[in-house]
DNA sequence: GAAGCTATTTGCACTTAGTGCACGAATGTG
DNA sequence: CACATTCGTGCACTAAGTGCAAATAGCTTC
Protein backbone atom coordinates (compact mmCIF):
# COMPACT_ATOMS: atom_id res chain seq x y z
CA UNK A 1 0.00 0.00 0.00
CA UNK A 2 1.35 3.33 -1.06
CA UNK A 3 1.48 6.31 1.69
CA UNK A 4 -0.56 8.20 -0.11
CA UNK A 5 -3.30 5.53 -0.49
CA UNK A 6 -2.69 5.08 3.32
CA UNK A 7 -3.14 8.43 4.26
CA UNK A 8 -6.56 8.49 2.16
CA UNK A 9 -7.85 5.56 4.72
CA UNK A 10 -6.56 6.30 8.01
CA UNK A 11 -9.15 8.62 9.55
CA UNK A 12 -6.47 10.34 12.60
CA UNK A 13 -2.80 10.76 10.52
CA UNK A 14 0.13 11.93 12.28
CA UNK A 15 -0.70 15.84 10.72
CA UNK A 16 -3.83 15.91 11.70
CA UNK A 17 -2.17 15.27 15.56
CA UNK A 18 0.26 17.85 15.37
CA UNK A 19 -2.14 20.73 13.86
CA UNK A 20 -4.43 19.74 16.68
CA UNK A 21 -1.77 20.54 19.59
CA UNK A 22 -0.50 23.42 17.28
CA UNK A 23 -4.64 25.43 17.39
CA UNK A 24 -4.01 24.50 20.95
CA UNK A 25 -0.93 26.44 21.65
CA UNK A 26 -1.94 29.08 19.74
CA UNK A 27 -5.51 29.72 21.16
CA UNK A 28 -3.34 29.56 24.31
CA UNK A 29 -1.09 32.44 23.55
CA UNK A 30 -3.91 34.63 22.53
CA UNK A 31 -6.18 33.71 25.21
CA UNK A 32 -3.42 34.85 27.14
CA UNK A 33 -3.29 38.22 25.45
CA UNK A 34 -6.67 38.75 25.21
CA UNK A 35 -6.35 38.61 29.20
CA UNK A 36 -3.67 40.70 29.68
CA UNK A 37 -4.56 43.30 27.47
CA UNK A 38 -8.33 43.08 26.73
CA UNK A 39 -10.11 41.02 23.07
CA UNK A 40 -10.39 44.58 21.19
CA UNK A 41 -7.41 46.07 22.45
CA UNK A 42 -5.21 42.98 20.95
CA UNK A 43 -4.59 42.15 17.06
CA UNK A 44 -4.20 39.70 15.52
CA UNK A 45 -0.83 40.56 14.45
CA UNK A 46 -0.06 40.36 17.99
CA UNK A 47 -1.22 37.45 18.52
CA UNK A 48 0.73 35.82 15.49
CA UNK A 49 4.17 37.32 16.58
CA UNK A 50 3.77 36.28 20.55
CA UNK A 51 3.00 32.74 18.89
CA UNK A 52 6.05 32.67 16.39
CA UNK A 53 4.13 32.10 13.39
CA UNK A 54 2.63 34.82 10.23
CA UNK A 55 -0.35 36.19 10.19
CA UNK A 56 -1.46 34.22 7.49
CA UNK A 57 -1.04 31.19 9.39
CA UNK A 58 -2.72 31.74 12.14
CA UNK A 59 -6.00 32.09 9.62
CA UNK A 60 -5.83 29.01 8.28
CA UNK A 61 -5.90 27.58 12.25
CA UNK A 62 -8.70 30.21 13.23
CA UNK A 63 -11.27 31.03 10.62
CA UNK A 64 -11.91 34.50 12.76
CA UNK A 65 -10.23 36.48 16.03
CA UNK A 66 -13.45 35.31 17.79
CA UNK A 67 -12.50 31.51 17.10
CA UNK A 68 -9.42 32.11 18.93
CA UNK A 69 -11.19 33.08 22.46
CA UNK A 70 -13.95 30.81 21.69
CA UNK A 71 -12.23 27.55 20.60
CA UNK A 72 -12.69 26.17 23.84
CA UNK A 73 -16.42 26.35 23.67
CA UNK A 74 -16.55 23.93 21.14
CA UNK A 75 -14.52 21.52 22.50
CA UNK A 76 -16.82 21.68 25.98
CA UNK A 77 -19.42 21.19 23.54
CA UNK A 78 -18.12 17.93 22.60
CA UNK A 79 -17.51 16.76 25.72
CA UNK A 80 -20.46 17.28 26.98
CA UNK A 81 -22.00 15.62 24.62
CA UNK A 82 -19.90 12.59 25.61
CA UNK A 83 -20.72 12.37 29.02
CA UNK A 84 -24.53 13.02 27.99
CA UNK A 85 -24.44 9.68 25.89
CA UNK A 86 -22.65 8.30 29.43
CA UNK A 87 -26.28 8.74 31.33
CA UNK A 88 -28.71 6.19 31.63
CA UNK A 89 -31.23 5.61 28.92
CA UNK A 90 -34.38 5.99 31.27
CA UNK A 91 -33.02 8.79 33.36
CA UNK A 92 -35.22 12.28 34.28
CA UNK A 93 -33.86 14.71 30.51
CA UNK A 94 -33.48 17.57 33.04
CA UNK A 95 -30.91 15.36 35.47
CA UNK A 96 -29.44 13.72 32.63
CA UNK A 97 -28.11 17.33 31.22
CA UNK A 98 -27.50 18.43 34.47
CA UNK A 99 -24.82 15.80 35.17
CA UNK A 100 -23.30 16.28 32.03
CA UNK A 101 -23.05 19.61 32.06
CA UNK A 102 -21.00 19.46 35.56
CA UNK A 103 -17.84 18.06 33.83
CA UNK A 104 -17.57 22.03 33.04
CA UNK A 105 -16.37 22.39 36.53
CA UNK A 106 -14.07 19.32 36.04
CA UNK A 107 -12.63 20.59 32.22
CA UNK A 108 -12.24 24.53 33.66
CA UNK A 109 -8.68 26.13 34.40
CA UNK A 110 -8.57 27.12 38.01
CA UNK A 111 -10.91 29.43 39.43
CA UNK A 112 -9.14 32.57 38.78
CA UNK A 113 -8.56 32.01 35.16
CA UNK A 114 -11.85 30.98 35.46
CA UNK A 115 -13.65 34.29 36.46
CA UNK A 116 -11.16 36.53 34.32
CA UNK A 117 -12.20 34.50 30.91
CA UNK A 118 -15.61 34.56 31.55
CA UNK A 119 -15.83 38.35 32.73
CA UNK A 120 -13.48 38.43 29.16
CA UNK A 121 -16.23 36.88 27.18
CA UNK A 122 -19.00 38.96 28.81
CA UNK A 123 -17.12 42.45 28.38
CA UNK A 124 -17.22 42.36 24.76
CA UNK A 125 -19.97 42.49 22.36
CA UNK A 126 -18.99 40.20 19.64
CA UNK A 127 -17.60 37.89 21.95
CA UNK A 128 -21.27 37.82 24.00
CA UNK A 129 -22.76 37.61 20.57
CA UNK A 130 -20.27 34.68 19.88
CA UNK A 131 -20.90 32.72 22.82
CA UNK A 132 -24.32 32.90 22.26
CA UNK A 133 -23.96 31.40 18.98
CA UNK A 134 -21.80 28.59 20.66
CA UNK A 135 -24.43 27.93 22.81
CA UNK A 136 -27.07 27.44 20.47
CA UNK A 137 -24.37 24.88 18.54
CA UNK A 138 -24.39 23.33 21.54
CA UNK A 139 -28.69 22.34 21.12
CA UNK A 140 -27.70 21.05 17.86
CA UNK A 141 -25.18 18.78 19.37
CA UNK A 142 -27.13 17.71 22.33
CA UNK A 143 -30.92 17.95 21.58
CA UNK A 144 -30.34 14.35 19.37
CA UNK A 145 -28.92 12.37 22.18
CA UNK A 146 -32.04 13.26 25.00
CA UNK A 147 -34.28 12.86 21.49
CA UNK A 148 -35.01 8.82 22.73
CA UNK A 149 -35.70 9.59 26.05
CA UNK A 150 -38.81 12.28 25.09
CA UNK A 151 -42.08 9.90 25.18
CA UNK A 152 -43.25 9.50 21.48
CA UNK A 153 -44.43 12.54 19.62
CA UNK A 154 -44.27 13.92 16.21
CA UNK A 155 -42.45 16.75 17.52
CA UNK A 156 -40.11 14.91 19.34
CA UNK A 157 -37.20 16.40 17.97
CA UNK A 158 -38.40 19.74 18.09
CA UNK A 159 -39.41 19.68 22.04
CA UNK A 160 -35.75 17.90 22.44
CA UNK A 161 -34.51 21.35 20.97
CA UNK A 162 -36.64 23.53 23.44
CA UNK A 163 -35.98 21.28 26.59
CA UNK A 164 -31.74 21.73 25.50
CA UNK A 165 -31.92 25.34 24.60
CA UNK A 166 -33.60 25.83 28.19
CA UNK A 167 -31.57 24.20 30.03
CA UNK A 168 -28.22 25.49 28.03
CA UNK A 169 -30.47 29.42 28.92
CA UNK A 170 -29.91 27.80 32.81
CA UNK A 171 -26.67 27.46 32.61
CA UNK A 172 -26.14 30.84 31.00
CA UNK A 173 -28.12 32.70 33.80
CA UNK A 174 -26.40 30.79 36.36
CA UNK A 175 -23.53 31.61 34.69
CA UNK A 176 -23.91 35.40 34.45
CA UNK A 177 -24.85 35.69 38.28
CA UNK A 178 -22.08 33.75 38.98
CA UNK A 179 -20.09 36.32 37.46
CA UNK A 180 -21.99 39.09 38.66
CA UNK A 181 -21.13 37.86 42.44
CA UNK A 182 -17.78 37.26 41.61
CA UNK A 183 -17.90 33.42 41.70
CA UNK A 184 -19.23 33.36 45.78
CA UNK A 185 -21.60 30.78 44.99
CA UNK A 186 -21.16 27.48 43.24
CA UNK A 187 -22.42 27.59 39.69
CA UNK A 188 -24.27 24.44 39.90
CA UNK A 189 -26.42 25.88 42.90
CA UNK A 190 -26.84 28.99 40.33
CA UNK A 191 -27.91 26.25 38.12
CA UNK A 192 -30.52 24.53 40.17
CA UNK A 193 -32.20 27.78 40.89
CA UNK A 194 -32.80 28.89 37.57
CA UNK A 195 -33.96 25.61 36.73
CA UNK A 196 -36.15 25.31 39.35
CA UNK A 197 -37.57 28.54 38.64
CA UNK A 198 -38.75 28.05 35.11
CA UNK A 199 -40.19 24.43 36.49
CA UNK A 200 -42.14 26.21 38.95
CA UNK A 201 -46.01 27.35 37.72
CA UNK A 202 -46.58 30.38 39.62
CA UNK B 1 -36.42 82.16 26.18
CA UNK B 2 -33.94 81.57 23.33
CA UNK B 3 -34.13 79.15 20.77
CA UNK B 4 -31.21 77.23 22.20
CA UNK B 5 -32.67 77.30 25.48
CA UNK B 6 -36.04 75.99 24.50
CA UNK B 7 -33.91 73.05 22.32
CA UNK B 8 -31.50 72.41 25.45
CA UNK B 9 -34.88 71.66 27.66
CA UNK B 10 -37.95 69.63 25.67
CA UNK B 11 -36.72 66.45 25.56
CA UNK B 12 -37.92 65.33 22.17
CA UNK B 13 -37.33 67.80 19.26
CA UNK B 14 -37.90 67.75 16.24
CA UNK B 15 -34.41 66.94 15.11
CA UNK B 16 -34.52 63.46 16.80
CA UNK B 17 -37.81 62.23 15.25
CA UNK B 18 -36.35 63.62 12.20
CA UNK B 19 -33.30 61.13 13.05
CA UNK B 20 -35.58 58.45 13.77
CA UNK B 21 -37.78 58.77 10.15
CA UNK B 22 -34.14 58.95 8.45
CA UNK B 23 -32.95 56.08 10.31
CA UNK B 24 -35.80 53.80 9.45
CA UNK B 25 -35.81 54.77 6.18
CA UNK B 26 -31.90 53.42 5.51
CA UNK B 27 -32.94 50.30 7.70
CA UNK B 28 -35.58 50.00 4.86
CA UNK B 29 -33.48 50.49 1.97
CA UNK B 30 -30.78 48.22 3.70
CA UNK B 31 -33.00 45.29 4.46
CA UNK B 32 -34.59 45.58 1.17
CA UNK B 33 -30.90 44.87 -0.94
CA UNK B 34 -29.84 42.15 1.89
CA UNK B 35 -33.20 40.65 0.78
CA UNK B 36 -32.33 40.47 -2.52
CA UNK B 37 -28.73 39.92 -2.85
CA UNK B 38 -28.27 38.34 0.56
CA UNK B 39 -26.51 39.97 3.81
CA UNK B 40 -22.72 39.31 3.04
CA UNK B 41 -23.19 39.83 -0.86
CA UNK B 42 -24.01 43.72 0.37
CA UNK B 43 -21.35 46.24 0.80
CA UNK B 44 -22.28 48.87 3.14
CA UNK B 45 -21.14 51.34 0.40
CA UNK B 46 -23.95 49.85 -1.51
CA UNK B 47 -26.63 50.52 0.64
CA UNK B 48 -25.03 54.01 1.11
CA UNK B 49 -25.31 54.24 -2.61
CA UNK B 50 -28.97 53.12 -2.86
CA UNK B 51 -29.85 55.09 -0.24
CA UNK B 52 -28.57 58.50 -1.42
CA UNK B 53 -25.99 59.24 1.54
CA UNK B 54 -22.40 58.89 2.34
CA UNK B 55 -21.20 56.03 3.58
CA UNK B 56 -19.84 57.81 6.66
CA UNK B 57 -23.10 59.16 7.24
CA UNK B 58 -24.51 55.60 7.28
CA UNK B 59 -22.18 54.82 9.97
CA UNK B 60 -23.45 57.80 12.18
CA UNK B 61 -27.40 56.24 12.23
CA UNK B 62 -25.71 52.30 12.52
CA UNK B 63 -22.69 51.46 14.60
CA UNK B 64 -22.74 48.35 12.49
CA UNK B 65 -23.63 46.64 9.32
CA UNK B 66 -25.50 44.20 11.42
CA UNK B 67 -27.41 46.85 13.31
CA UNK B 68 -28.73 47.77 9.86
CA UNK B 69 -30.36 44.15 9.98
CA UNK B 70 -30.61 43.88 13.51
CA UNK B 71 -32.24 47.19 14.67
CA UNK B 72 -35.76 45.98 13.86
CA UNK B 73 -35.26 43.41 16.93
CA UNK B 74 -34.50 45.81 19.37
CA UNK B 75 -38.00 47.34 18.42
CA UNK B 76 -39.84 44.26 18.77
CA UNK B 77 -38.15 43.83 22.17
CA UNK B 78 -39.53 47.13 22.81
CA UNK B 79 -42.90 46.60 22.13
CA UNK B 80 -43.11 43.19 23.45
CA UNK B 81 -41.80 45.18 26.91
CA UNK B 82 -44.58 47.63 26.94
CA UNK B 83 -47.26 45.19 25.62
CA UNK B 84 -46.14 43.25 28.98
CA UNK B 85 -46.52 45.89 31.13
CA UNK B 86 -50.04 45.92 30.39
CA UNK B 87 -50.73 42.66 31.59
CA UNK B 88 -52.75 42.09 34.61
CA UNK B 89 -50.22 42.08 37.45
CA UNK B 90 -51.72 38.55 39.34
CA UNK B 91 -51.85 36.74 35.91
CA UNK B 92 -48.99 33.81 35.64
CA UNK B 93 -45.91 34.85 34.20
CA UNK B 94 -45.68 32.80 31.04
CA UNK B 95 -49.54 33.62 30.37
CA UNK B 96 -48.04 37.18 30.43
CA UNK B 97 -45.33 36.44 28.34
CA UNK B 98 -47.24 34.77 26.12
CA UNK B 99 -49.41 37.36 25.50
CA UNK B 100 -46.18 39.91 25.04
CA UNK B 101 -44.97 38.01 22.49
CA UNK B 102 -48.32 37.57 20.64
CA UNK B 103 -47.67 41.25 19.12
CA UNK B 104 -44.98 40.14 16.50
CA UNK B 105 -47.82 38.88 14.70
CA UNK B 106 -49.53 41.90 14.68
CA UNK B 107 -46.31 43.62 14.14
CA UNK B 108 -44.16 41.95 11.69
CA UNK B 109 -44.34 42.76 7.91
CA UNK B 110 -46.22 40.79 5.46
CA UNK B 111 -46.19 36.82 5.74
CA UNK B 112 -43.85 36.29 2.56
CA UNK B 113 -41.72 38.88 3.92
CA UNK B 114 -41.54 37.60 6.95
CA UNK B 115 -40.49 34.44 5.71
CA UNK B 116 -37.99 35.69 3.97
CA UNK B 117 -36.28 38.05 6.60
CA UNK B 118 -36.02 35.38 8.76
CA UNK B 119 -34.06 33.17 6.74
CA UNK B 120 -31.16 35.97 5.68
CA UNK B 121 -31.49 35.93 9.39
CA UNK B 122 -30.51 32.27 10.13
CA UNK B 123 -28.81 31.89 6.86
CA UNK B 124 -25.54 34.29 7.59
CA UNK B 125 -22.97 32.96 11.05
CA UNK B 126 -22.62 36.71 12.24
CA UNK B 127 -26.48 37.72 12.24
CA UNK B 128 -27.82 34.13 13.90
CA UNK B 129 -24.88 35.41 16.82
CA UNK B 130 -26.53 39.09 16.63
CA UNK B 131 -29.69 37.69 16.71
CA UNK B 132 -29.24 35.41 20.03
CA UNK B 133 -27.61 38.29 21.47
CA UNK B 134 -30.24 40.86 20.42
CA UNK B 135 -32.89 38.21 22.22
CA UNK B 136 -30.42 38.36 25.59
CA UNK B 137 -30.65 42.11 25.64
CA UNK B 138 -34.74 41.76 25.61
CA UNK B 139 -34.33 39.78 28.91
CA UNK B 140 -32.14 42.57 30.37
CA UNK B 141 -35.99 44.68 29.03
CA UNK B 142 -37.99 42.06 30.11
CA UNK B 143 -37.27 40.68 33.47
CA UNK B 144 -37.58 43.80 35.87
CA UNK B 145 -41.23 44.04 34.48
CA UNK B 146 -41.99 40.19 35.43
CA UNK B 147 -40.23 40.12 38.63
CA UNK B 148 -42.81 41.68 41.02
CA UNK B 149 -45.11 38.71 39.85
CA UNK B 150 -42.52 36.21 41.22
CA UNK B 151 -42.92 35.09 45.14
CA UNK B 152 -40.44 36.81 47.41
CA UNK B 153 -37.01 35.77 47.43
CA UNK B 154 -33.71 36.61 47.63
CA UNK B 155 -32.98 35.61 44.22
CA UNK B 156 -35.90 36.66 42.56
CA UNK B 157 -34.12 38.59 40.04
CA UNK B 158 -31.99 36.38 39.38
CA UNK B 159 -35.23 33.64 39.04
CA UNK B 160 -36.47 36.29 36.51
CA UNK B 161 -34.05 36.77 33.91
CA UNK B 162 -33.96 32.67 33.69
CA UNK B 163 -37.74 32.17 33.01
CA UNK B 164 -37.56 34.88 30.70
CA UNK B 165 -34.83 33.51 29.04
CA UNK B 166 -36.33 30.33 28.83
CA UNK B 167 -39.45 31.93 27.58
CA UNK B 168 -37.52 33.21 24.81
CA UNK B 169 -35.48 29.99 24.07
CA UNK B 170 -39.09 28.71 23.25
CA UNK B 171 -39.56 31.79 21.12
CA UNK B 172 -36.33 31.05 19.71
CA UNK B 173 -36.85 27.19 19.08
CA UNK B 174 -40.10 27.56 17.73
CA UNK B 175 -38.96 30.84 15.29
CA UNK B 176 -36.52 27.77 13.82
CA UNK B 177 -39.00 25.23 13.52
CA UNK B 178 -41.03 27.95 12.17
CA UNK B 179 -38.85 28.00 9.51
CA UNK B 180 -37.76 24.73 9.15
CA UNK B 181 -41.71 23.90 7.91
CA UNK B 182 -41.42 26.95 6.25
CA UNK B 183 -44.71 28.70 7.85
CA UNK B 184 -46.99 25.65 7.60
CA UNK B 185 -47.61 25.93 10.99
CA UNK B 186 -48.52 28.87 13.35
CA UNK B 187 -45.41 30.34 14.93
CA UNK B 188 -47.56 30.34 18.28
CA UNK B 189 -48.68 26.52 17.78
CA UNK B 190 -45.34 25.68 18.06
CA UNK B 191 -44.70 28.07 20.69
CA UNK B 192 -47.23 26.56 22.65
CA UNK B 193 -45.45 22.99 22.26
CA UNK B 194 -42.07 24.29 23.11
CA UNK B 195 -43.37 25.57 26.79
CA UNK B 196 -45.32 22.48 27.39
CA UNK B 197 -42.13 20.44 26.37
CA UNK B 198 -39.85 22.32 28.76
CA UNK B 199 -42.76 22.01 31.59
CA UNK B 200 -43.52 18.50 31.56
CA UNK B 201 -41.31 16.36 33.94
CA UNK B 202 -40.31 13.81 31.84
C1' DG C 1 -31.71 90.02 4.63
C1' DA C 2 -27.37 89.42 7.34
C1' DA C 3 -24.96 87.16 10.89
C1' DG C 4 -24.38 83.28 13.77
C1' DC C 5 -25.05 78.98 16.27
C1' DT C 6 -25.56 74.08 15.87
C1' DA C 7 -26.39 69.52 14.24
C1' DT C 8 -25.58 66.95 10.28
C1' DT C 9 -23.26 65.53 6.28
C1' DT C 10 -19.38 64.36 3.93
C1' DG C 11 -14.60 63.32 2.23
C1' DC C 12 -10.21 61.53 3.44
C1' DA C 13 -6.82 59.04 5.55
C1' DC C 14 -6.07 55.30 8.53
C1' DT C 15 -6.40 50.69 11.13
C1' DT C 16 -7.85 46.06 11.29
C1' DA C 17 -10.11 41.70 9.90
C1' DG C 18 -10.22 38.45 6.50
C1' DT C 19 -9.33 36.24 1.58
C1' DG C 20 -7.09 34.55 -2.76
C1' DC C 21 -3.01 33.33 -4.84
C1' DA C 22 1.35 31.75 -5.73
C1' DC C 23 5.87 30.60 -4.33
C1' DG C 24 9.16 28.25 -1.33
C1' DA C 25 10.22 25.09 2.54
C1' DA C 26 9.50 20.99 5.07
C1' DT C 27 8.45 16.24 5.21
C1' DG C 28 7.93 11.79 4.07
C1' DT C 29 7.98 8.21 -0.23
C1' DG C 30 9.84 5.21 -3.83
C1' DC D 1 18.13 11.64 -5.39
C1' DA D 2 13.66 12.78 -7.63
C1' DC D 3 8.76 12.93 -6.16
C1' DA D 4 4.28 14.46 -4.45
C1' DT D 5 1.82 16.78 -0.91
C1' DT D 6 1.04 19.52 2.71
C1' DC D 7 2.21 23.61 5.26
C1' DG D 8 3.92 28.21 6.14
C1' DT D 9 4.53 32.60 4.28
C1' DG D 10 4.43 37.11 1.72
C1' DC D 11 1.74 40.12 -1.03
C1' DA D 12 -1.93 42.42 -2.79
C1' DC D 13 -6.67 43.15 -2.24
C1' DT D 14 -11.59 43.97 -0.30
C1' DA D 15 -14.50 45.55 3.21
C1' DA D 16 -15.76 47.17 7.93
C1' DG D 17 -15.24 50.69 11.01
C1' DT D 18 -13.04 55.19 13.18
C1' DG D 19 -11.18 59.98 13.85
C1' DC D 20 -10.84 64.40 12.15
C1' DA D 21 -11.75 68.54 9.96
C1' DA D 22 -14.10 71.09 6.49
C1' DA D 23 -18.48 72.06 4.37
C1' DT D 24 -23.38 72.56 4.62
C1' DA D 25 -28.06 73.04 5.79
C1' DG D 26 -31.62 74.56 9.25
C1' DC D 27 -33.12 77.80 12.34
C1' DT D 28 -32.86 82.10 15.29
C1' DT D 29 -31.91 86.58 16.45
C1' DC D 30 -31.08 91.11 15.22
Amino acid sequence: MSYYECMAMSPIPIRQQTRAVVRSLLAQTAMQLFAQKGFDETTVDEVAAAAGVSRRTLFNYFRTKEDLALSGLSEQGEVIATRLTDRPADEDVWVSLRHAFEVLDEIEASPENRLEIVSMLFDNESLRAGHAEKQARWTNLLAPLIEPKLPASEARSFEARAIVGAAITCLQAATEEWLRLRGSTPLFDLYDTAVAAIHASN
